[in-house]
Parts: structure tokens; C-alpha cells; sequence
RNA sequence: GGCCCCAUCGUCUAGUCUGGCCUAGGACACCAGGUUUUCAUCCUGGCGACAGGGGUUCAAAUCCCCUUGGGGUCACCA
């Protein structure tokens, strides 16, 4: 038997974050066993979906790499089955279940009414039953409620093992509005029925939803999928995260610059682990190794400083080209350079390669990249001074500086060789009997105005001759009026 | 509140089903060293947990019960 999931997303928001680990151990199911992957949009409520919801969580899930595999359309690619194009589908099967629904006259009032005088008699809000054996009709307009019969429901959960509920627990719950228009517990059903789905994974706060939709099933004479929970990603507060503890929205990663094949790994590893000392793996062994039975019962709390480790994890180890190309975008969006310079085969390509390189294991996030190359886009005589890197520099004789630069201008003549710069530099620091920082931290503070950063030599080569020596220049000026002796 | 789920370092987790290999392993964070011209990276070390109480057993983080704690859910939302 070949497998079928589906991720069902409801387009009324944008892909949570917790909503992208849903699709993602969906998607690693299907994958390992070699099933197939179905995306279904659950717009069944035209109040509250709109498209542009539906087209974010598409890109969402296509950034991280997780593709589906069919659609209503032919061939491919596919868009996703969405719930509202099927309504005929869930008319007919409503109309087949007569003898397992009612019609209900209640109006939306009286069950507000009915609910809160429960409420505040200390009672469970429950359906009363009024319109369960309603001999003649009572109007046009009315719902239709599952009739939920006498017993208890359970279902063998992959995660949790079995799980019972008494029926008197469920409500006869509504499976048709008085528009017509169906239900999530209903259609969930409809579709996954038709859809063959064999194993309905999602997130616990669905739990409770199951025996109702088993016991539709039930009615309908099918045999349920199998059912498995995951445990909820959690914020600070042990809750279900929410916009309260930190960004929940997918989306807020990419622009933060997260690498996406980051985001699967730390995704992954919210209630599920390769094995006893693996982190850091790839999408392939995540599909390889992948086990619904494996993912842990007990919610998972969310954790920032996790995740940006893990994003630099996936930096530093990049390939060069394919981390420029990612960090170009923010670079460009910062205005410091033209997308057509930067990218492969452009002006400035090999000039960017080498200035990404500098930072490449400074940063944990693309975004980070303008930020810490800052310096390097600064005029020359206007580099900002940190406040650090001048006091560092102060702390040196204000002539060592002057007399490396009297020392360095004929040898940049021929343009800056880092390798053989930085062996004579520490040479010509030797011999005059200084120790390095004399030297080093006024130049540093010089070409990059920071406390911190990458080998001055190479940064002398990325600013080039003259760059440098103007740098140097403006420099000796800017740090010398108060240097000690 | 009813029902349901859950419970190992601050956090993510391995170990729990199939009791002994666990004086409980790894990772993030934190602290201390080392490397480096600085920052970062990297390396080494440290800190740090089986919620509590009863059982069962030669033996329990692992099985059972209770307590406590946390969460989810109770819509003509999904």
C-alpha cells in the first residue's frame, strides 16, 4: 500500500511556523515511504480565506523545498486542491447521510444563550438536543447536525497509542451551516475519504477533533486512517506559540535571512532527533531516517537562540557563490550595490566573492552581511570611527602608524598581495621591537573604523591600494590629535 | 470547570515500548581556558536533569497507582 498524507492549511493567516513543521514531517513521510505528499486549502470559510494567504503559504512551503505531488489540475505543476472548488462533492455526501444527521432549527441566539447559561451554571457547553427527534420542520433555515450515538470512540494514535473518549463528551456537532456551506470536521472527512489519505498527520490541538471525525467515518462505512499527533511548539510561556513570545510567521524567517535548509533542520528537530548526538543534518537524512512513532509526546519550546545557531551552522558552512547569491538580495536592499553587479558573471562578482568570504563565518543570518561589510562600502575618508576601535587604538603610539604608512606606500604600488603584505608587516613590526596590537589596532581602526574583524591584509586587499593608503592617511589625522605617547 | 494529552539539565533532546550496558549521553545558552593582529570561527574543560510519593522486582529514568505541575480543547473558525 503506497502512502498518501496531505498538509491542509487554512488560508486565513500566513504559514505559522508550527503549521510549517505539520508539512514538513508530512512531507518526510511521504518521502520515506515512498508515498505521495497531497497540499489541500482549507477555504471552506469565505469570510475569513483569502488568496493572497493561500499564495504565501505556497511560497512558504515551496522555500523550504517541500513539494507536493498532485492537484485537480492535469500534468503539472500543481496547484493545491482547495476545499471551496469540491462543494458539490460535500452536498452529495451530506444528502447520503440522512440517517446519521437532523436538521436543527436552533438559531445561532438561542445556542449563544444556551451556552452561556452553561457557562455560568458551571456546566460543559453542550448541544441540549433539541431538534434531535423533531417530528415536522420548523422552517427553512437550519443546520445539520452529525447525530452522535450512544458509546465511546477511540483511535489508535501512532504517537500517543489509544485514546478513548466517551461519546456523551461529543457534541452533536454541525456538519452543514445554515448557508449550506460544510464544516471543517465534516469536509476533513469528505476529503481525506476521497482523497485516500491514509495517515492523517497534524498538530495535537486536533485531537479532540478526531472522535468526531471517526465516528463519521464510521457512519459512512469506512474504515479511518491512521491518526498521529504532534506535540505543539510552544513559546516562553509553555503556550501554544504565538505573535506574544516571538514571530511566528514563517515568512518572518526568510526575510530575516534564515537559510531555508536551516529551518528544516531546527524545524525537524522541534520533537523529533536523528539519534543521540546529531543536530546538524541534511533534508536527505532527515527523509532517511524519518519515523511519525519516533516524535516525541511532549510539546517543544521554542528556542531563538537555537535556531540562529543553527542558521549559522548552515553559513558557514556554505559554498561561497551560493552564499553570495543569498546575501545579495539584502545588499542591494540596503543600497549598497546593484543586483547586476553582484550576481554571477557581473562587474563586481569576483570583488563580492572575496568580500563574502571575509565575513562568511561573522554572520549567522544572510541579513547580517550589509551590517558587518558596512566598512567596506563607507567612503574612505568617512569611515565611522567606533568608539571601541578609537580607544584601542589610542592606547599605541600615534607615530607607529605614520611611519607604517611612509613604509607601506611603495610596496602597494603593484596593488596589495595579502599573503606577502602580512608576512613583511610582522617582519617590519618585529624589528622595530613593537608588539603586533601597536601596530594593528590604529590600522584597524584606520581601514574599518571597528574593534573587531576579519585579517587586515585581506581586508587591505578587498579596499584595494589606494583605498587603503587614503584610509591610512585619514586615519593617522582622525586618531592622532589625542594619541599618548 | 468537563474531557483529553503530557512530564529527563534553563531550553531542544537520547535513553522509556523490549527493566540491568545510565555513577543518565549529545546540542543550544552560560562560565573558564587555548588558538588568533582583534572579532568571529575552532578546540578543551566546567556548570546542569530522571517533578513528588507509593508500589512491582534481585534490579526502575524505564512497568503500575496516586499526587502535583503544565498544555490542548470545549463555535453555524479551522
Amino acid at each position: 500500500m503506497t502512502t498518501r498524507v496531505r498538509f491542509a492549511p487554512s488560508p486565513t493567516g500566513s504559514l505559522h511556523i508550527g503549521g510549517a513543521r505539520t508539512a514538513l514531517f508530512n512531507w518526510a513521510f511521504a518521502r520515506h515511504t515512498g508515498g505521495r505528499f497531497v497540499l489541500r486549502v482549507e477555504d471552506t470559510d469565505p469570510e475569513r480565506s483569502k488568496p493572497e494567504h493561500e499564495t504565501a503559504i505556497l511560497e512558504g512551503l515551496r522555500w523550504l523545498g517541500l513539494d507536493w505531488d498532485e492537484g485537480p489540475d492535469v500534468g503539472g505543476p500543481f496547484g493545491p486542491y482547495r476545499q471551496s472548488e469540491r462543494f458539490d462533492r460535500y452536498r452529495d455526501v451530506a444528502a447520503s447521510l440522512a440517517a446519521h444527521s437532523y436538521r436543527c432549527y436552533c438559531s445561532a441566539e438561542r445556542l449563544t444563550e444556551l451556552r452561556e447559561a452553561q457557562k455560568a451554571a458551571g456546566e460543559t457547553p453542550r448541544y441540549d438536543g433539541r431538534c434531535r427527534d423533531l417530528a415536522a420542520a420548523e422552517g427553512d433555515s437550519h443546520v445539520l447536525r452529525f447525530r452522535v450515538p450512544e458509546g465511546e470512540t477511540s483511535l489508535d494514535d501512532l504517537i500517543r497509542g489509544r485514546v478513548t473518549f466517551s461519546n456523551a463528551e461529543v457534541d452533536d456537532w454541525i456538519m452543514v451551516r445554515a448557508d449550506g456551506s460544510p464544516t471543517y470536521n465534516f469536509v476533513v472527512v469528505c476529503d481525506d475519504s476521497a482523497m485516500e489519505i491514509t495517515h492523517v498527520l497534524r498538530g495535537e490541538e486536533h485531537l479532540t477533533n478526531t472522535p468526531k471525525q471517526v465516528l463519521l467515518y464510521r457512519a459512512l462505512g469506512i474504515e479511518p486512517p491512521a491518526f498521529a499527533h504532534f506535540p505543539l511548539m510552544l513559546g516562553k510561556d509553555k503556550k501554544k506559540l504565538s505573535k506574544r513570545t516571538g514571530d511566528t510567521a514563517l515568512q518572518d524567517y526568510r526575510d530575516k535571512g534564515f537559510p531555508p535548509e536551516a529551518v528544516v533542520n531546527f524545524l525537524a528537530l522541534q520533537g523529533w532527533a536523528l539519534d543521540d548526538k546529531t543536530d546538524v543534518f541534511s533534508t536527505e537524512e532527515l527523509v532517511r531516517n524519518f519515523d511519525v512513532g519516533g516524535v516525541s509526546k511532549a510539546g517543544a519550546v521554542f528556542d531563538p537562540d537555537k535556531f540562529l545557531w543553527m542558521a549559522g551552522e548552515y553559513v558557514r558552512a556554505d559554498d561561497v557563490e551560493r552564499l553570495a547569491d543569498r546575501c545579495a538580495p539584502h545588499l542591494v536592499a540596503a543600497g549598497r550595490a546593484t543586483a547586476d553587479e553582484l550576481a554571477a558573471g557581473g562587474a563586481r562578482r569576483e570583488w563580492y566573492l572575496n568580500a563574502v568570504r571575509l565575513v562568511q563565518e561573522r554572520i549567522s543570518l544572510y541579513s547580517e552581511l550589509p551590517g558587518k561589510l558596512a566598512w567596506v562600502f563607507a567612503p574612505d575618508d568617512e569611515v565611522a570611527y567606533d568608539e571601541k576601535a578609537v580607544a584601542n587604538a589610542r592606547k599605541h603610539d600615534g607615530a607607529v602608524l605614520a611611519d607604517y604608512l611612509d613604509w607601506l606606500r611603495p610596496r602597494l604600488a603593484g596593488g596589495v598581495d595579502a599573503a606577502a603584505l602580512r608576512d613583511a608587516t610582522r617582519a617590519w613590526v618585529k624589528e622595530r621591537g613593537l608588539k603586533f596590537p601597536a601596530l594593528f589596532q590604529p590600522l584597524r581602526c584606520a581601514l574599518t573604523g571597528e574593534a573587531g574583524g576579519p585579517d587586515l591584509f585581506d581586508a587591505m586587499a578587498l579596499l584595494g591600494a589606494d583605498g587603503s593608503l587614503a584610509r591610512i592617511e585619514r586615519g593617522i589625522v582622525r586618531l592622532g590629535g589625542e594619541a599618548s605617547g
